[in-house]
RNA sequence: CGCGGGAUGGAGCAGUCCGGUAGCUCGUCAGGCUCAUAACCUGAAGGUCGUUGGUUCAAAUCCAACUCCCGCAACCA
């Protein structure tokens, strides 16, 4: 059947936690989020996606005091770099969550009184080794031996026997079923994530401790005013809240379940684990795919703090550009693994793709046609030549890039799409149109529109990626902003329509410039 | 016996689940073209797919063992 209603379709990031600026990985995490928003919009389906910043927990108040100024006041000023880094990469979210609004604090309460209801919270006591300074609990099997004995934390800090009142959701019951949900295809990806998680769940679950009562910069829990919750089940109930709930409202029923749930890898236990039980308990579907992608290294290593390798994602995207910033990411790297990013991977994989291959493709094309057709289109008849350039361009555009896609192989998607780029140079190659400007003008004519046609739909293809440069290119070739959908590339007439509004391609600029290595960089 | 990831032509990476011409980007060499962003196109050289053994008509791909490399305190996706 016809799937004349657009199936509504909610992905998620993971909500950063504020304690630091922006990196590389949020950037990628982000951008990966938008590029599949986008594509599934572009198949014509309605689209929710949020973002945002987890802002509670002990980590944010020890950083507000070190500073000394209010948690809240540090919560503001880092959240706005998240949201500026999402808006200045072009990451077009519908909302921008952050924990520390009164309708998330009131869905959290509310999560929590689902779970309340069924029965699956407790208050006991939460006991064990723990270190004051660390602000952390250990297992007494993590602890080192210090001078005459005295046990110390795996940081070498003093640990003491604490005991402190706690809640605690009864994760264990939902053992089994959490298992039938991570054997169950498809719900966690890459395989390799889920492999771990199932051998972790069948290690056995321990009942989680979800509230803290030694700070306060939290959710309250209900009834328990000295308890906040703990950070996870407030931040994962994020997810949620931008919905509506607990409210019935029209996007949660739309959207809940959310269709994709974009993490990195080392948050997967809490969003596989701890985020379907805390559903299963408060009777709420789940969502029906998590994907735990990878990190992104610089030079192989990982970036941080203490190595001095953190990069500004917002510095990358001024030095090089937004889109081949994204195009980079989303090609370099396969999706779900770890990759490597250096500036001459970047200027290297964007001039010899964007530049050389597909802008240069557009340039010469564009300038032949103004130069030579004085910009005009008009009918012309194919050959068997063009036919072919047809099918293959057509192929790579609305079956194997959207398939690709589809199963978040983002990398082979393009590697699809840069085949027909390149057919479509070898065809300028082979069909030479500037010998036929002299020996047959009408076939040169045939050859120019072949590519026209063919640009058009290698642009609209690879939108989600580029947004900006794919629109810049459909201005120059004179698409309508409603004809830009992946379902538009089955319409047979858009050529005919474009030439009855008489449309003239002017002479074009360089879409893609080729990129320069920085000077620091290069050195 | 902690957990996980990786080892594929000179470099960086796909492919491994569902065995059967080893793919991509860059680099090298030779040629072509001159419309175009010193871009484009063609051809060539270069790989015992970490090691050993096994299964199979057939293994980068499945099985077993082994070697080496990288993460796993904090910052942190």
């Amino acid at each position: 059947m016809a799937d004349l209603d657009p199936t509504p379709f909610y992905i998620t990031t993971a909500i950063s936690y504020p304690n630091g600026r922006p990196h590389i990985g949020h950037a990628y995490e982000a951008i990966a989020a938008d590029v599949i928003a986008r594509f599934q919009r572009l198949q014509g389906r309605r689209v929710r996606f949020q973002t945002g910043t987890d802002e509670h927990g002990l980590k944010m108040a020890r950083k507000a005091e070190e500073q000394g100024r209010s948690p809240r006041d540090l919560a503001d000023e880092m959240s706005g770099y998240f949201r500026e880094m999402c808006d200045a990469l072009n990451v077009k979210y519908d909302r921008f969550i952050r924990t520390i609004e009164d309708d998330h604090h009131r869905a959290s309460q509310a999560i929590w009184q689902r779970m309340e209801a069924a029965g699956d919270l407790y208050l006991d006591r939460y006991e064990g080794w723990y270190s004051i300074r660390d602000e952390a609990y250990y297992d007494e099997s993590e602890l080192v031996e210090g001078e005459g004995g005295a046990k110390l934390s795996p940081q070498n800090t003093p640990v003491e026997w604490t005991v402190e009142e706690s809640w605690f959701f009864r994760l264990s019951k939902y053992q089994d079923r959490l298992l039938d949900l991570l054997r169950t295809p498809g719900f966690l990806e890459p395989e390799s994530r889920r492999n771990e998680m199932i051998a972790f769940a069948e290690r056995g679950l321990r009942d989680l401790s979800v509230s803290r009562t030694s700070f306060d910069w939290g959710v309250k829990v209900p009834g328990s005013d000295n308890h906040v919750m703990y950070v996870w089940v407030d931040a994962l109930t994020n997810y949620l809240t931008g919905l509506g709930f607990p409210d019935d409202t029209a996007d949660m029923r739309d959207f809940w379940p959310a269709g994709l749930q974009l993490i990195g890898k080392d948050i997967v236990r809490f969003h596989t684990i701890y985020w379907p039980a805390f559903l299963m308990s408060a009777d709420l579907p789940l969502p029906r795919k998590v994907f735990g992608h990878g990190f992104i290294l610089n030079r192989g290593q990982k970036e941080s703090k203490s190595l001095g390798n953190v990069t500004d994602p917002l510095e990358l995207a001024d030095t090089f550009g937004v889109d081949p910033l994204r195009y980079f990411l989303m090609r370099e790297v396969a999706f779900g693994q770890d990759g490597s990013y250096s500036p001459e991977a970047i200027v290297l994989r964007a001039n010899a793709e964007l530049s050389n291959s597909f802008g240069n493709l557009a340039q010469r094309t564009l300038s032949m046609i103004a130069k030579n057709l004085n910009g005009a289109l008009e009918p012309f008849e194919e050959n068997e030549a063009d036919t072919a350039l047809h099918a293959i361009v057509a192929d790579a555009c609305r079956v194997s890039l959207p398939r690709e896609f589809e199963a978040l192989a983002f990398s082979s998607g393009i590697e699809e799409w840069m085949r027909a780029v390149h057919a479509c140079n070898q065809y300028v190659d082979e069909q030479a149109p500037w010998t036929l400007k002299k020996t047959d003008p009408e076939r040169m004519k045939a050859v120019l529109l072949t590519l026209f046609m063919a640009l058009r739909d290698l642009a609209i293809a690879i939108q989600p990626v580029v947004p900006d440069k794919a629109a810049a290119l459909l201005d120059q070739l004179g698409i309508p902003a409603g004809e830009r959908t992946y379902a538009a590339l089955d319409d047979a007439d858009w050529f005919m329509r474009l030439i009855e509004t008489g449309f003239a391609v002017v002479a074009p600029t360089p879409i893609f410039p080729r990129l320069e290595l920085p000077q620091e960089a290069a050195g």
